[in-house]
Parts: C-alpha cells; sequence; structure tokens
DNA sequence: GCACGACTTGGACTGATTCCAACTTTGTTG
DNA sequence: CAACAAAGTTGGAATCAGTCCAAGTCGTGC
C-alpha cells in the first residue's frame, strides 16, 4: 500500500525525496487520525532533519492527489486520514478531539440536481459529535 | 424568533446587554452562516463600540446553549448557523468556502452501541465537499 | 438609587498554518 | 558518470483565527 502510492508519485511526475518517503511512511495504517504536527514528530524520529513545512507541503499534495483525507473535525488542527478505499463515518469528541472510525454500511443519499446549487461535488461525510468515555468522567 | 431567544437567555440568567442583542440581531436568519468575522462587522455596524472579544464571548455561549450551531467546515473560521430547529445538510465549497444549506429529508441512521465506542452522541452532520460555479471558472 | 457580580474591553498572547528566498537534491541528458 | 535544470527542502518570519486577562462598565434586584 505504501510503496505503491510511492509509485503513484513517481508515475505523476513527483521526486521521490526521503522525505516523502518518511511521511507515507509515517501515515501508514488504518484507524489513523494524526494531526500535521504528529505527523511531524513521527517523521523527525526517522529523519530529524525533516522540517515542519515539508511536513505540510506534503500532506497538502498527498490530499490534492486524493490519496489522504483532510478532516476539519474539531476547530482544532486539521487531521488526515490515509483510509480513502474504504467509505467510514467519524466519530468526534468534542472536548478531546478523539477519533473513531465508524463502519457503517449506509450510504450518503446523493444530491438533486436542484440540490446541489450548481456545485460539483467531490466528496460526502458523516460526522458524529459528541464527548467521550474519559472526558464524560 | 430573536425576541425569544433574548427571552430564553434571560431566563437562564443570563443579563440582556446591548452587545448580546445585537450579536442576536446579526445572526438572525434563515440560511446564514456567517465566521466571526462577519459577525463582528455586522455587530460593529449597529453598536461601532463592541469588541472581538465580545463576539467571541457571544458566540460561544449561544452554541454552549444550543442555540446555533458550531461549523467547522473548511478549515478556516468557524461559521455560526442559528438554524437549529429544521435538520440540514451543508454544501461546502472548498476553494472559496460559499456554503449552501440543502434541506434533504434523510435521517442521518443513529448509531448501535457498539458503534459509539463509549460515546454519547450530540448531534450528527452530514457535509457535502466541492467546488461552486464561480470557482470551476 | 446602590451595590454586587456579571459583562465588556482592547491588547497581548497562542496555536496552526502559510509564505519565502536561499540552499539542496533528484532525475535526466550527453 | 558529471553536469544541469527544475523540483524540493529548509528555518524563520509572517499571517490568521481564536483565547486570555486585568481593569473598567453596566444590568438587575433590593
Amino acid at each position: 500500500m505504501n510503496s505503491s502510492l510511492l509509485d503513484r508519485l513517481r508515475d505523476r511526475g513527483y521526486r521521490l525525496t526521503s522525505q516523502r518517503r518518511v511521511v507515507a511512511e509515517v501515515l501508514d495504517g488504518d484507524h489513523i487520525h494524526m494531526t500535521a504536527d504528529e505527523v511531524l514528530e513521527g517523521a523527525v524520529s526517522r529523519l530529524p532533519e525533516i522540517s515542519r513545512a515539508t511536513v505540510y507541503n506534503t500532506l497538502r499534495e498527498l490530499t490534492e492527489l486524493g490519496e489522504i483525507l483532510e478532516l476539519n473535525l474539531d476547530g482544532r488542527s486539521k487531521r488526515y486520514d490515509p483510509n480513502v478505499t474504504r467509505a467510514h463515518h467519524h466519530l468526534v469528541c468534542d472536548r478531546c478531539g478523539l477519533v473513531f472510525d465508524v463502519q457503517f454500511e449506509v450510504e450518503v443519499p446523493s444530491l438533486g440536481l436542484a440540490e446541489k446549487h450548481g456545485m460539483s461535488i467531490r466528496r460526502s461525510e458523516i460526522v458524529h459529535h459528541g464527548t467521550c468515555r474519559t472526558c464524560t468522567g
């Protein structure tokens, strides 16, 4: 999954730098919703000289390519979700920012023409907001 | 609707200040999704000496009381939606931040126990991401 | 009308993210 | 394999949204 991501990058004319390799490596996994800072932290532990700017650049590129999803779940940091293939909902604790995936077999119904207001829709997401067990106390 | 919002505030022990009145007034409407800055701008035009901090305070209070919804649609500013009674989706342009309401008669299916991961869910939202006509160019 | 506590204020501060100009590296070409 | 150009990286400055705070103001109940 990860090597093929790097392949796809190269095929699209992106250079394979050690930085991109490391970021891809850090993001690998299934129920991952890391902030840019967490990605940086993981990247630094593998490649100490990597910079914050590069992590942000790479996350933007991967998002634009559709390889990861950029999530604005709470109003704090964006989170990045490498699971773009299996549709799923997100469950967010509004207090601490904790995120769970929900594999829920209900499709978001697609919109009719009138409802689209002339927009082209790229993706639809379902987010459940609440409070996690720890924060409920 | 607006006077009753002020009534509800007073009933809960909040003082009726001119600032709160003005913010409530600015937020009144049906398909409104203003940023804090836009609320401030509207408030200043009615009460020039109102401060940014007060607008933020009031928006937080109204959100906590459930009188408005706080939306994190794009990664930029939060937006505030006074329509809390009629369930609806949001349609967001990821380029310019434009928001439309979609009155769509499909409920978000509620989650089973296992899927809640021990969380208590307060609200569920559906967001459609895309590009608006202007930004598609 | 007074007093008390709730509310407001502006300016400093924080956290997240973007920008930038100089430097480095990759992939290509001869 | 050496050299080159373009793409990528860097760290630090800058921006943007939002929060915090101590001092001053004002709504409300008596």
